[in-house]
DNA sequence: AGTGCGGCCTGTCCGC
DNA sequence: TGCGGACAGGCCGCAC
């Protein structure tokens, strides 16, 4: 479920109830997730929000100056503001308790999201230590792409949903993306040239940067910390329309597996 | 080193 | 209705 873009909204959410609130206490309802969350994180107990981040599809509540909590939503996390008396519902798996009550609460169908303690700095943190550039950041270019992709075979979608290239681009926006930039999403990333990675990158920032600014994507499961679904579906070009004419050309879009996630492109426009 | 796949889970939908 | 199978926004860890 969450990509970059819902990620983001769900920082922007959480981040006013949190900053600046001290944790009154980490409630576990359902410690088995992606990994099974470990003791450790409860030293967030007592220790004061200092601030919230995000780094790639990982949400970092930084607590006092030395380490903080790790949150990634998997496939069907999603956070949400509440009381702490709230009746927990069904896959509530854990709370952020605060000292004025509210709470953040996790809940998760699939359980493929984690909770995490790190120490200070967290980029050294394991999950962090091998991730490429934010699409959001300097760092990121064409000219990082086609630097990255030279002697790659393998397929520029597969590439670029590779988070050791570039970060925060899952499956529907790696499929926008290379609409966007008229690239087809087989084409081996090695064989693509300077000037074409100049466009994709500009057609990853930008999807990003749209999707965010409507709340994300909500094709089935993802709200916000409000519970409130994100808009950007209705402005997919191809994500989820196979057969359906593209909005360029007209000719029906195509859905084929690549790396074993469904991708959808024109046969058309994207070469 | 790059690439391809299995696996982790539950819920939903579709065809029989 | 019931049941099996496919599929769903992520990503690690293992083979080759």
């Amino acid at each position: 479920m969450p990509e970059l873009p819902e990620v983001e909204t769900t920082l922007r959410g959480i981040e006013p109830t949190l900053t600046g609130r001290t944790v009154e206490r980490l409630d576990i309802r359902n410690p088995s997730l992606r990994w099974p969350v470990m003791d450790e994180v409860l030293q967030a107990r007592g220790r004061r929000v200092s601030g919230c981040r995000r780094r790639a599809k990982y949400l970092l509540i930084q607590l006092g100056a030395d380490g903080g909590l790790l949150i990634h939503l998997g496939m069907s996390g999603s956070l949400r503001i509440c009381e702490a008396n709230d009746a927990p519902r069904k896959h509530d798996h854990f709370d952020l308790v605060l000292d004025n009550g509210k709470c953040i609460r996790f809940n998760d169908p699939r359980r493929f999201g984690a909770l995490a303690w790190w120490d200070a700095p967290a980029e050294n943190h394991p999950l962090l230590r091998h991730l490429g550039p934010e699409p959001l950041s300097r760092e990121f270019s064409g000219e990082h792409l086609w630097r990255r992709s030279r002697g790659r075979k393998g397929p520029v979608k597969n590439f670029i949903m590779d988070g050791k290239i570039v970060v925060g681009v899952g499956n529907i926006y790696a499929s926008e993306a290379l609409f966007m930039a008229g690239i087809h999403p087989l084409r081996a990333a090695g064989r693509i040239s300077a000037v074409r990675y100049e466009a994709l990158a500009e057609a990853i920032r930008d999807v990003l940067r749209r999707a965010i600014r409507h709340g994300g994507t909500t094709l089935r499961d993802f709200l916000n910390s409000d519970g409130n679904p994100g808009y950007f579906a209705q402005e997919l070009l191809v994500y989820e329309r196979e057969g359906l004419p593209c909005f360029q050309c007209r000719s029906p879009l195509k859905k084929r597996t690549i790396g074993q996630r469904s991708s959808y492109y024109c046969p058309q426009c994207q070469r």
